[in-house]
RNA sequence: GGGGCUGUGGCGCAGUGGGAGCGCGCUUCCUUGGCAUGGAAGAGGUCACGGGUUCAAUCCCCGUCAGCUCCA
């Protein structure tokens, strides 16, 4: 057995591959480019899908690769076994109906046993009970003995996924010896423990299953093999798990430099360095790929994995950001294969960070609330967390479901997981219940099904006029009708029209509808599946009727001032790829008249110089007055100019493809200016967070942004004025003015405080001595409750034995402050009590601590009997005392 | 689009229906040959904003805005 390092098994089966015929391509992204049903690569074969059903021809009938993959569907075994992972890389050859079995078998065994000398008295085979041919290969070509080649069942050696190609499989396995078998008799090939390890996996598509269940032979017969590059890399490198191979453990060993511990002092250690080491891989070449932290698809497994990874961080002792030492080691040990991955290291640290940093707070509170939680658990005996508790931790604090089960199962407690999912059902039920009410506004589906059988045209990208269009069918409150009369809200359909309807963001056209005998006018369009287009409007004349033909006719303002945002919107989308980066992409849009908005996917906040210069971007590609170009072409034709495709499941064949000079090309439906020149001027108003990972652009355009400047222009005008100066002055004068303002308020502070202190000081000789203490109920003018409080602490100096009462007289209410010393609140005097008494006169209520209380009343005519009453009562008690 | 949580000095956070606080940072002074440290004094707040309840709201209720988070 040669001992190899991972890279160089991987460089030797490609090149072993091309001399077979093979074109060796790089490994396609993470990200399926083809395939919206499916959220990430997950097997070797997923990028040639397309390949495999004929859809699309391949570059080259024989194709081979080492392809990045990603699986999340057991994450919990991850760490604990010496095999699962989330991120590894699959070393595939595949055949486009060219060759099959006689060569691919023959092929997997010389690369096996001669580039990778791996001894043949330990490789065993196993191949479908029924498939003659394979065992026929093996057996008499390659020459492997009878008793190393075994039958397996439909579970193990049948590949198929529902309807479609499928096949029959045949693995080989290498014996790494009885010491790591589980020591059964019957133990063999196909055992579920460590000694057989299944290296390779040859796939022969050469059925096609229908939905009956009949296998009829394929007329192209496929191969589609994969081998684990982790996995032989451990068989070839003599180490008991794909951990300790040279493509993993260089990250373990740069975990265990950072968390201060060492591999293979504990299991449970092990595990938190082997899952740090796992996923870190995964979501360094996930960002690289293009994918960003996000609540939802792909954006959610990256967050999922990278908070897993600082979780088992924590586990280790580790309470400070640490996955950037761990991103370097990842890029360093995947660089021989992955060199792009270097160049866009500092994007990846950036996006990590932030995450990780965002995940430490968000941990920090949940682990709080969780660990109260525990605490209630335990003193009221019980094990189970509530599923609304568990859920409230998720819901709210966004702390993973699997991480409350890992963290309560480590103290023997568990999480009432059907209650949680019964919330979660709740949460999904509410969402539904609320979409389906804004849908209620709308187009109803009952109109969907009026208008399934009409189709319109739209014959309004150059032309704003329709002259003779004919009235397909009327929709008045839901009805199907004949005729709509003055008055009534109307959806109408035309055979042609020149309204744009509501599609990619901008929205339906306004504009008019008319005959001789009516007119309507149009509030908003929308296209039904169908076809048909749908015009909402409101008959404002006369009537119009079924079968009338028509002039439709659009508002040309709005119309173009929808068109000068739509066009700014593309210049805005390049121009913020070119601040920011090329991780920038389209996640909502909305194009009108007046304004529009965009939103995209971005790690953080944009800052005001990257915001001011996106906008000077935009407004340099206006004054260069770029004529745009628009042309319909083939989806294929569009992908080579390479056009940003946007929502692609949408378009048919047949793409619209919008150009402006060489600066920006997308798919784009929408109605644009004819040159940039025509937009006049566009000004960002405001960029704020949609969610985590994505930001919201606001902006306007053509005379809405320069009436927004006027606007503005007239409020610094306004202010200037105000402030006796120019425009420029502006600001010194505002600051000098809050810098005088505040200190005149200090001064002011500073008068009432003398002022208050002498009506302190003219008070004490009115206090009324009774025993040793002192008793002083006075009416003040005084402003405020502040004052009151002031003219105490002045008194209590001068008395330090007594009861004060306070009050004045503000507008329409009486206000009360009393004060009763320490050394007589132990006397039982209560200045709430006192006060409270004071204030029931004046018609109000009050209250406060012992010593210092406060009241207030509706009657100040009052004032002065309630303070009697409150020192009557306050002297009666100080001379029992 | 819907739900939950949060919003208190520059930063991180307590807090309570009745005088707005703590830690870090900041300024000045003292200690020292200088620095680190130590000691003292001080500046800094429309308690997000707008309504309501109350004699009294930072606190309770309603709304708005912003941030976080889950669902769609």
């Amino acid at each position: 057995m040669k001992k190899m390092s991972g890279n160089e098994i991987r460089s030797r089966f490609l090149q072993f591959m091309e001399k077979k015929g093979h074109l060796v391509l790089p490994s396609a992204s993470l990200v399926p480019e083809h395939d919206p049903s499916l959220l990430l690569i997950g097997a070797g074969m997923a990028p040639f899908k397309r390949y495999f059903t004929g859809q699309v021809t391949p570059p080259r009938h024989r194709i081979a690769t080492s392809q990045k993959c990603v699986r999340t569907g057991d994450l919990e075994n991850v760490g604990r076994t010496a095999r699962h992972h989330t991120f590894f890389e699959m070393l595939g050859n595949f055949s486009f109906g060219d060759y099959f079995k006689s060569e691919a078998i023959p092929w997997a065994w010389e690369f096996l046993t001669e580039d990778l000398e791996l001894p043949k008295d330990r490789l065993w085979i196993s191949v479908y009970t029924d498939d003659d041919e394979a065992y026929d290969i093996w057996h008499n070509v390659v020459g492997v003995s009878a008793d190393r080649i075994v039958r397996l069942g439909k579970d193990t050696n049948f590949w198929e996924i529902g309807p479609g190609p499928c096949g029959p499989c045949s693995e080989i396995y290498i014996d790494l010896g009885p010491e790591r078998g589980c020591g059964s008799p019957t133990c063999g090939v196909g055992c579920d423990c460590d000694r057989y390890l299944e290296i390779w996996n040859l796939v022969f598509t050469q059925f096609d299953r229908d939905e009956e269940g009949n296998y009829t032979p394929l007329p192209k017969k496929n191969i589609d093999t994969g081998m684990g590059l982790e996995r032989i890399t451990s068989v070839l490198q003599q180490v008991p798990s794909n951990f300790e191979t040279d493509l993993l453990f260089p990250i373990i060993e740069a975990a265990q430099t950072v968390a201060g511990i060492r591999y293979g002092m504990s299991k449970e250690s092990d595990v938190a360095l082997k899952v740090i080491a796992d996923h870190s891989r995964a979501f360094v070449h996930l960002i690289a790929d293009g994918v960003l932290p996000s609540n939802e698809g792909r954006g959610y497994v990256l967050r999922r994995l990278l908070r897993r990874a600082v979780r088992y961080g924590r586990l280790l002792g580790m309470k400070q950001p640490f996955l950037g030492q761990i991103v370097s080691s990842v890029v360093k040990t995947a660089q021989p294969a992955y060199p792009e991955l270097v160049e866009q290291e500092a994007f990846i640290q950036e996006v990590v960070g932030r995450e990780e940093e965002r995940f430490l707070s968000t941990l920090d509170t949940g682990l709080d609330i969780l660990s109260g939680m525990v605490t209630e658990l335990k003193k009221k005996g019980q094990h189970v967390l509530s599923g609304p508790d568990a859920f409230r931790l998720y819901d709210t604090y966004g702390f993973p479901l699997d991480l409350t089960k890992e963290i309560l199962s480590e103290q023997g407690l568990q999480v009432d997981e059907d209650g949680f999912e019964a919330q979660m059902q709740k949460q999904r039920k509410r969402a539904r219940q609320a979409r389906e009410q804004a849908d209620g506004m709308g187009v109803r589906d009952q109109e969907e099904i009026v208008f399934s059988d009409l189709v319109s045209q739209f014959t309004g990208y150059d032309n704003l006029v329709e002259n003779k269009a004919c009235i397909l069918a009327l929709v008045v409150e839901g009805v199907s009708t004949d005729m709509a009369a003055a008055g009534e809200v109307v959806q109408l359909v035309l055979n042609r029209t020149p309204f744009y309807s509501e599609s990619g963001g901008q929205v339906g056209d306004q504009g008019l509808i008319y005959t001789d005998q009516g007119q309507v006018q149009v509030r908003d369009v929308k296209r039904m599946s169908s076809g048909a287009i749908v015009h909402i409007g409101q008959v404002i004349t006369g009537s119009v009727h079924v079968g009338d033909t028509v002039t439709a006719q659009v508002d040309k303002e709005l119309r173009l001032a929808t068109a000068r945002h739509h066009t700014a919107t593309h210049l805005l989308h390049q121009a913020l790829r070119q601040v920011l980066g090329e991780h920038v992409h389209q996640a909502g849009s909305l194009v009108a008249p007046d304004r529009l908005r965009f939103d995209f996917s971005h790690f953080g906040p944009v800052t005001q110089q990257e915001l001011q210069q996106v906008e000077r971007l935009v407004n340099q590609r206006i004054l260069e007055n770029i004529s745009l170009e628009i042309n319909v072409m083939t989806r294929s034709q569009a992908e080579a100019l390479g056009a940003m495709a946007l929502f692609e499941e949408k378009y048919g064949d047949l793409v619209r493809v919008v150009k402006i000079g060489s600066y920006s090309l997308e798919l784009c439906g929408g109605t644009h200016v004819k040159r940039t020149g025509d937009i006049g001027l566009c000004h960002i108003v405001e960029e704020t967070s949609v969610g985590a990972g994505v930001r919201r652009i606001e902006a306007v355009a053509g005379m809405v942004a320069w009436s927004l400047w006027q606007e503005q222009d007239m409020i610094v005008a306004k202010a200037a004025q105000l402030l006796g100066g120019t425009k420029e002055d502006i600001l010194t004068r505002l600051e000098s003015l809050i810098a005088e303002s505040k200190e005149k308020d200090k001064e002011i502070a500073r008068l009432n405080q003398v002022k208050l202190e002498s009506i302190a000081l003219k008070l004490v000789g009115q206090a009324e001595q009774i025993g040793d203490s002192q008793l002083l109920a006075a009416c003040v003018a005084a402003q405020s409750m502040d004052d009151l409080r002031q003219i105490v602490d002045t008194l209590k100096i001068q008395l330090p034995r007594a009861v004060i009462i306070l009050g004045y007289r503000s507008e329409d209410k009486a206000n009360f402050l009393a004060y009763v010393s320490p050394s007589l609140v132990s006397y039982g005097l209560h200045a709430g009590q006192i006060v409270k008494a004071a204030a029931q006169v004046a018609d109000g209520g009050g209250g406060g601590r012992p010593e210092m209380a406060q009241a207030g009343g509706r009657k100040p005519s009052k004032l002065e009997q309630a303070l009697s009453t409150a020192a009557a009562i306050a002297r009666e008690k100080l001379q029992s005392i």
